[in-house]
DNA sequence: TATGAATGAGCTTTCATTCAT
DNA sequence: AATGAATGAAAGCTCATTCAT
């Protein structure tokens, strides 16, 4: 935690010290905020100086920039990789929102980034983050299709708000982990609550589109 | 809490500065987060100076932590203010689903400040504070019961995991707001787009809920 | 110590309050210093309002100079009630050496203060308040020469020479305590320290001043 | 201590900014005391800005520690350079008595300094700048054992009172010049009024360490 | 006489950014 | 590629002082 492990002085020149300081850009970002991340601390942590931090990145607004696309291309990734053609389409649709789920649970750094994006009116998205983020809407648009024709979905629903709802129920577990816990003084951080948790999301969202 | 000058329901003209300011901080607050907030900027729109902004509330964090203390109070008070218990359980829960999507609609900047905290692990959320927050599960698991006997609710359902649910659709509604809307080209914002999203929402729950 | 007792409500008027603030402000004056007193916490420990410091005092200057007024007053009228005319010279300067020596110990805010004034190149001190100051002089001048003619002090001895001996080996003893004891260990507040040290100034300054 | 910056003596041209805010620190804290001191006032003087000192210091207080040091850094040196060995006791005391009152009119910041250390009851002096100002006790028990067993001194003197005696005539003459000089019309800063109570107080310290 | 609210100047401190080496 | 030093703007906070009631 403390020091991320040095990457062995690699091939070329730069001992990825541009990696390095992403690594902490993102922690240190998702942590604090944009204006309560310091560009110091951020150096320091990455083992680097501040000048190679403006040299990689021109300004911290440039390196949040390159944090953020990080982040939003790394989510594309995830969604896009999931192999759902040769299941049927309950299965599909289970299978998608776990890996949702499973992917705000396991990049929570990435769920903090984004809330501050949208303190922030989400000026720094985009249409290129965007863009790579929108495959999802036609893989759910050909599942739920799929289902209306096998008969276990209903018809008429928008893939776009099933999206919307299958996201909420991810992000919000992750975002709003904190308040809740304290609140309503449950566990949210185990594996097992995780678990738990992921299965009712997938219950709830399964059974929204049912057919009957 | 300690905040010493009186409540004065604004007297003649000039009275009244600590209210000002706590409303541009709520705004400030919500619409930059902490650090990204001036007091400055608080104190310039409010019409009063820094030194005023200090002297009723000590520092910027005594003021972040007033402006909290009155936006839980604001939720607690709108839950507890439904009249649930003339209605069959169904009309009950759908009520109560839509007044939580309401709530958070109509108080983005609740909903700004909650995800601030989150940003910063809910540090600032005190037992006072969670306490007034606690009612709405004792409401839902009353519900829940009565529906479960009345045969239209499954068993077995967690209230906490259904007020989980309902805040997670109405409050990502609100907080992802931005990035979905720039993402997926989608209008989240009219009334229009409100009033389908917020049945959907019912949908969703009650569905989740339903016997059988 | 806390709060010196209130002055039970006494002939006229004001409860006194002229006298708290002029009792707080000479303990945080000389405590702290005039630029680090705070005319808040002297209105505060004297039970008032800031108003009536001004009030009375005009300024924090003005407080400060009536202060000090009040400090110079109380050493000048300590010195001059020294009855040493039915002594003989030996006796009436090992007494006034004594008194000085006790009154530097018994009245530590003077000697702060009169730091202070040092420290600011005793700028607020006036000839009116010099003034009350120079008897002393006088007195020590008599001694000298009784105590020459009957053959015990040597003569040639400048009376303000005496003086600032004294005065040096009294004030010091008050105003370098705490960075003595601490260097050099040594106990200089006790009684018996206090007691101890006061002999050895005694014979110090007879020693000096002895015939032979 | 933790003060990065090399000590690197004045090299081009613009480096040693860290010398000339420590100069100008030790002006205006003595001058002024700790609260009478001005950051902007000290950064001006030396030709930098805030930013600087904050760099090289860390704090207002972190800056007056190290000046407090250096301070007590001075005399140590001055005191412990003093070669005595090869002088007769009564030499060898008056050499010091003379050299630690001279070194007190020489350093009248030093003087200013402890005046401010005692005001604030002497928080700042560390153990370790209490220590290299021992070593005089020593000198001291030295000179008066030769002395006491060469006939011209008496015995029994201890010599942290002897120390704490000639501190005391050097350091008044210094701190409470002002007062002094004001109240009793007395030029205390030529250097023949200096010479002449040097004199003195060499006297003093003599006849009352004599045999007899 | 007393109290809370207000004022404005100025203080200490912080931060992103750049430069010289 | 890397380091320490420098810059300047602005941030958070404090203080003596005054006003209205």
């Amino acid at each position: 935690m403390k020091n991320a492990p040095r990457e062995r002085a690699s091939t070329k020149k730069n001992g990825g010290s541009r990696e390095r300081i992403l690594n902490e850009a993102l922690r240190e970002f998702a942590e604090k905020g944009f204006s309560g991340a310091r560009v110091d601390r951020i150096a320091n942590k990455a083992g680097t100086s501040k000048h190679m931090l403006y040299y990689h990145f021109r300004s911290k607004t440039g390196l949040y920039e390159t944090v953020l696309e990080g982040a939003y291309g790394g989510i594309r990734f995830a969604e896009s990789n999931i192999d759902v053609d040769h299941m049927n389409s309950v299965d599909a649709l289970r299978s998608i929102v776990r890996q949702s789920f499973d992917y705000h649970c396991d990049h929570e750094m990435f769920v903090r980034l984004v809330m501050n994006e949208n303190i922030h009116h989400a000026n720094h998205i985009d249409e290129h983050q965007a863009e790579g983020n929108r495959a999802i809407i036609d893989i759910l648009a050909d599942i739920l299709q799929r289902g209306s024709m096998e008969g276990s979905f209903r018809s008429g629903i928008d893939p776009k708000h099933l999206h919307l709802t299958i996201s909420a129920l991810g992000f919000h577990f992750v975002s709003n982990r904190y308040s809740f816990a304290k609140i309503f003084e449950m566990d949210l951080e185990s594996p097992r609550a995780r678990q738990e948790r992921r299965e009712l999301v997938v219950e709830t969202v399964l059974s929204w589109v049912a057919a009957h």
